[in-house]
DNA sequence: TAAACAAGTTTATTTTATAAACCAAATTTT
DNA sequence: AAAATTTGGTTTATAAAATAAACTTGTTTA
């Protein structure tokens, strides 16, 4: 059986992701109310996201707010197809 | 965003009813060999999805060996049913 | 009959997920 | 204008989970 890609067999990484692949970007705060996750857990996983290059995260200004935005990579793409083609073998679709 | 089952999303877990889910039965020695998990860890997974009556688990005896048998429940196969709805949600099919 | 094997289980370790506590800057309240 | 609160996070500590190593019990086999 092929392994799921650990990085993305996560509730909260994967829905992040799922998120990311259907819009250009989005913010923390964006992701924050969408997965009802802590800012502390979001915070953890957009990281190890970003160490694998599967998401670029940029840190900018908003007039005087911080704002945080991610977006796929390339890489986070296929990965994430990946793991779409290999879930769909274990859920028989 | 719905919750994935805790119980169901787990590497082997998944794939353990996965398997189940297409056969009519599976003992642990074809499970142990088709998910290339360790005896112990097996062991494990497959006491948490009894626990939570997701399989049911006979242990019997076949001549002299040991042979412990898996099948779905009907709460099993509803609960993958579901699973699988909630994960075609995330990754947008 | 002692060593090796089979089929598991139990326990310990490592990894992962999650949340609580914290921080800096800006905004609001008193 | 000082104090308290909010915003947008990060860091660190805790809880839970996955995994493997060690052990058990009975069975062959050398």
């Amino acid at each position: 059986m092929k392994e799921l890609d650990p990085l993305l067999h996560s509730q909260l990484r994967l829905a992040i992701v799922s998120i990311l692949m259907s819009a250009v970007e989005a913010d923390f705060v964006y992701l924050k109310e969408q997965t009802q996750a802590t800012a502390g857990n979001l915070s953890v996983q957009i990281d190890k996201l970003r160490e694998a290059d599967y998401i670029a995260v940029e840190k900018t200004f908003e007039g005087k707010k911080p704002r945080t935005v991610c977006r796929m990579t390339d890489t986070g793409r296929k990965a994430f197809e990946n793991y779409v083609q290999t879930v769909k073998l274990y859920l028989h679709l």
